[in-house]
RNA sequence: GGGCGCUUAGCUCAGUUGGUUCAGAGUGCCUGCCUUACAAGCAGGAGGUCACAGGUUCGAAUCCUGUAGCGCCCA
């Protein structure tokens, strides 16, 4: 037998995390149980994790996101499957250009001062010292991922795989080069996908302008957000059916500050009822006034530079004005010249860069786009047919949405930062080179200059990093992936492209399952944000709570479908129940039985007592549901019921129950019931142990080395124990159902005694007037009430009589007296009494009413009718009771 | 403008095919306890017209329609 006091003594009263988690995660490393290999014998499961980007830094969204990862994970491995979590970052190529731009600024340079190839090597650099911080943090997460395996998308064998990708779709016709109207972010000065524009609402203003028609005394009224934009007008539009306008149609006007002269055309496009019912059109930077330009073949007058600001195109008045300049003085411009009508105030969306976050500009530029339409056909398909499955499933009608009205991709960057597009053309002939490697006579070609957006390379990520374009070993074993864990701000950036690329370069999907985390709130309701700042240093909370808190807190408030409203108040649950799981082993480990069996196959099932019974079904039961939790990824769901189990059935229950067998003398029980309350903890402790992964190594390696006997024939980590089982024959309600009724006996008496303001440290008496069979419940339970509700002695009968002075409980059939004579508020207890009286006679009239109602008793099925009949019985029985019991306090 | 989602206790959320004492849990609040695992704890208690209005049904928090408020996505 061990040293109890010893034992008693290493356990300190509250559980601190500090020591526990970076051994833990070491030990882990130091054991390879993160690196998963081929193994036919295995069952694979795998992970790819949405890359974060080497600018970032840990946030709670990603301690939200890389959390339930490191849970399927690790459940995965438990159960015994290759479990595989490939980690990796991208390389971001607009933020980082941005990061790495700012610090030659700060030394004093511009990027093109330094030029591309000596910018990269500072990019390089850059990656180096910084890319690697998220990875540390998803460390100190405990994230579980296969380090070994861990990926960059600019990664050489990456890189070569989007080489690869674009010369295939290149000559397959797919990829192609256009001079278009595209988003342009005047801070990056590159183009930007559609999904990249943030659609923002703005307090505006409404500018009416005059334009003067050519040959005449009058002018038109054309309304504008964007004043600046009419030094490049090409036109004036009408609606061809708005009668006031019909005659002008063919006209000319004179473009005021600009000075050119511009038709007025009909198109079908101007709303007659907005504004005056005349437009501006600016082809070259509107994408509505593009089309209409199109059509009428107008000019397209490009009046900006890359930064926004004007160019040559305007008069030398407003050259090299930014756009905000510009506005100001064009409207004061036109106000001088007495052409400005009127200003209103207006709200309209303005498109923001997600980057830069500065309004984007329309730009006509070269670009390369990727032809979309085809692509999405298998891929809408395989979410439809079932192949892959979205959680929460209302996500594919946002899928098919975005897929059906699919537009093609521009996927050129005007960075440096990135994979520069594998194309080439001939200095002197303008041929194209389109390929993974350069021309041989590279010196008479010239390379294109722009790099691919970062979500070209990242569509590819499932497979690009396990070494594809070859054919790998792991793509055979590792693919597809099971389950991909992301936020659905990504799900066209993303998801949707992943599905696409897969198809059209594996012919399959990616991966089974897609699970849409909830976005992260303050509890005010607001996003997290930067700007903000209401967005907490998940370090400081790990610090503040434990790591294991923070993961299982924000579990627990992580709704299926809704948005998560973060409060520090649910860390403080998370990290309250970890001290009460460590004290729950610690009362264990202070009643130490090392001669006591391993397992509970070893002790006698026909010796334990209702506690036993009840204490294994609820277990098995909590086991089932977790399981079926499990494939709906109901998370939070999961941790409720562990914390459910361990708290109000374990500890509230059954800890208490067994302490007056384990301070009692008869060893044969206090082997059954430490073995069993052992075998408990342990299973709580496996089953935690995906949300909560240190404390449970911890505690199950406290546990062995207090009782080594109990390590024997045991998976000697935790992380690595199997799963547990559900077993069936331990459940069963009619032991539940006894419980139920001694829960009720002692919760009854409880709360007469607290009601009454009976002193806790003081003893009463229980009479109980019951039916011989309860109360042979009533005494082969008897030594558990004494306990758990300070009962001295209990007897009773069927024909009892009740003593006077004293409060009556009635549980089901039992009536249940307390005699307090001395203590007991006779007009409280009254009042006790006649409330209970009065909710029931309420709920039996219901019932009445139910059954006086001849639909009901001829619709309803006959089950059920029955119920009622029964209800109405057992109400009816206790009201008698109570009444009863009542007027003998009169 | 189009689409999707949400509304249940002060707060955060459960509530499966409509029927069990179905109106629940946690937290917060109130009362009493430092009871030898745990005060980060224990015991007890109060709190809700299930957003609103109709409908289907013997029966609706649950199904249908409409309205309002909030949120997200797309144009």
């Amino acid at each position: 037998m061990s040293d109890i006091k010893s034992n008693t003594f290493s356990i300190p009263k509250v559980y601190n995390q500090k020591s526990v988690e970076d051994k833990w995660y070491q030990h882990w490393l130091d054991n390879g149980y993160f690196h998963a290999k081929i193994n036919p014998e295995k069952v694979p499961f795998t992970i790819v994790i949405p890359p974060p980007n080497i600018t970032g830094m840990l946030t709670m969204g990603h301690v939200l996101n890389n959390t339930m990862q490191d849970i399927l994970i690790r459940k995965a491995r438990m159960e015994g499957k290759e479990a595989c979590w490939f980690p990796g970052t991208d390389h971001a190529s607009i933020a980082t250009e941005n990061k790495v731009v700012k610090m030659l600024t700060e030394k004093g340079f511009s990027k093109e001062e330094v030029g591309r190839e000596e910018f990269l090597k500072y990019s390089w650099e850059w990656k180096m010292k910084y890319g690697g911080i998220i990875i540390q943090q998803l460390k100190k997460l405990g994230g579980s991922c296969d380090w070994n395996r861990e990926r960059f998308t600019m990664d050489d064998d990456y890189t070569l795989a989007v080489q690869e990708v674009f010369v295939r779709l290149y000559h397959k016709g797919l990829i192609y080069r256009g001079y278009r109207l595209v988003n342009w972010c005047p801070i990056s000065k590159s183009a930007i996908s559609d999904e990249e524009v943030i659609h923002r609402e703005i307090q505006g203003k409404l500018w009416y302008f005059r334009y003067p028609i050519v040959d005449s005394e009058t002018y038109v009224v054309v309304a504008t957000t964007r004043p600046e934009t009419m030094l490049g007008d090409t036109a004036v539009a009408v609606n061809p059916d708005d009668d006031r306008f019909k005659s002008l149609i063919g006209k000319m006007v004179k473009l005021p500050l600009a000075g050119r002269d511009i038709p007025i055309i009909p198109d079908n496009y101007v709303d007659p009822e907005f504004g005056t019912g005349c437009v501006k059109v600016t082809p070259a930077h509107d994408p509505n006034d593009f089309e209409v330009g199109e059509r009428h073949n107008l000019e397209f007058i490009n009046i900006m530079n890359a930064d926004a600001s004007l160019n040559e195109n305007v008069p030398v008045r407003y050259r090299t004005l930014s756009r905000e300049e510009a506005r100001r003085l064009v409207v004061a411009d036109l106000e001088a010249i007495g052409l400005l009508e009127k200003v209103e105030d207006y709200t309209n969306k303005v498109g923001y860069s997600d980057r830069g976050n500065v309004p984007i500009e329309y730009f006509m530029s070269n670009q390369w786009f990727l032809k979309m339409s085809d692509l999405a056909k298998p891929a809408m398909e395989a979410v439809r047919s079932g192949k892959i499955n979205f959680y929460p499933d209302y996500w594919v009608k946002t899928y098919y949405h975005w897929m059906k009205n699919i537009k093609d991709w521009c996927i050129s960057r005007q960075l440096w930062w990135g994979h520069r597009i594998p194309v080439w053309t001939h200095n002197k002939t303008g041929e194209l080179h389109v390929s993974v490697d350069p021309p041989d006579d590279e010196k008479n070609w010239t390379q294109e200059p722009d790099v691919l957006d970062t979500w070209a390379s990242s569509w590819l990520w499932p497979f690009a990093i396990q070494g594809w374009p070859e054919k790998s070993k792991e793509l055979g074993y590792f693919y597809p992936t099971d389950v991909l864990v992301t936020g659905p701000d990504i799900i066209f950036f993303w998801v949707a492209r992943m599905i696409m690329a897969s198809y059209e370069f594996l012919g399959e999907i990616p991966f089974r399952e897609v699970y849409f985390t909830s976005i992260l709130r303050d509890n005010q309701g607001r996003k997290f944000s930067k700007s903000l700042g209401n967005s907490p240093d998940p370090f400081d909370l790990f610090e503040q709570y434990g790591t294991d808190a923070v993961r299982f807190g924000i579990m627990l408030m992580a709704p299926q479908g809704l948005d998560v409203l973060f409060s520090n108040e649910r860390l403080e649950v998370g990290r309250n129940f970890m001290n009460k799981l460590w004290n729950a082993t610690r009362f264990l480990l202070m009643n130490t039985d090392d001669v006591a069996p391993k397992f509970l196959n070893d002790i006698d099932v026909e010796q334990f007592e209702l506690s036993d019974r009840w204490i294994l079904s609820r277990m098995n039961q909590t086991i089932n549901k977790i399981e079926s939790y499990y494939t709906s990824f109901r998370f939070n769901e999961i941790a409720k019921q562990i914390y459910d189990f361990t708290w109000s059935d374990f500890c509230d229950w059954y800890v208490e129950i067994i302490k007056s067998r384990l301070y009692g003398d008869e060893e044969e029980a206090k082997v059954q019931v430490f073995t069993i309350a052992v075998h408990v903890v342990k299973t709580i402790l496996k089953l935690l142990h995906p949300y909560a992964p240190f404390i449970t190594e911890e505690l199950w390696h406290r546990i062995h080395d207090a009782c080594p006997r109990l390590a024997e024939d045991e998976s000697a980590d935790i992380i690595t124990a199997p799963w547990p089982a559900m077993e069936e024959s331990f459940i069963s309600d009619i032991t539940e159902n006894e419980m139920n009724l001694l829960q009720k006996v002692v919760t009854g008496i409880r709360t007469v005694r607290s009601t009454m303001n009976v002193p806790p440290g003081k003893k009463c008496n229980l009479i109980v007037r019951a039916d011989s069979r309860d109360m042979d419940f009533i005494n082969s339970h008897a030594r558990t009430i004494c306990l758990l509700s300070k009962v001295e002695g209990i007897n009773g009968g069927s024909d009892i009589q009740q003593p006077s002075h004293s409060a009556t409980v009635i549980v089901e059939k039992m009536e249940l007296f307390i005699p307090l004579e001395g203590l007991i508020d006779i007009e409280k207890e009254k009042q006790r009494l006649w409330g209970e009286v009065e909710r029931l006679e309420e709920k039996l009239e219901r019932v009445r009413k139910k059954l006086k109602n001849k639909n009901f008793i001829t619709k309803a099925p006959d089950e059920v009718v029955e119920k009622e009949h029964r209800k109405l019985d057992d109400i009816t029985q206790t009201l008698t009771k109570l009444k009863l019991n009542y007027e003998m306090l009169l």
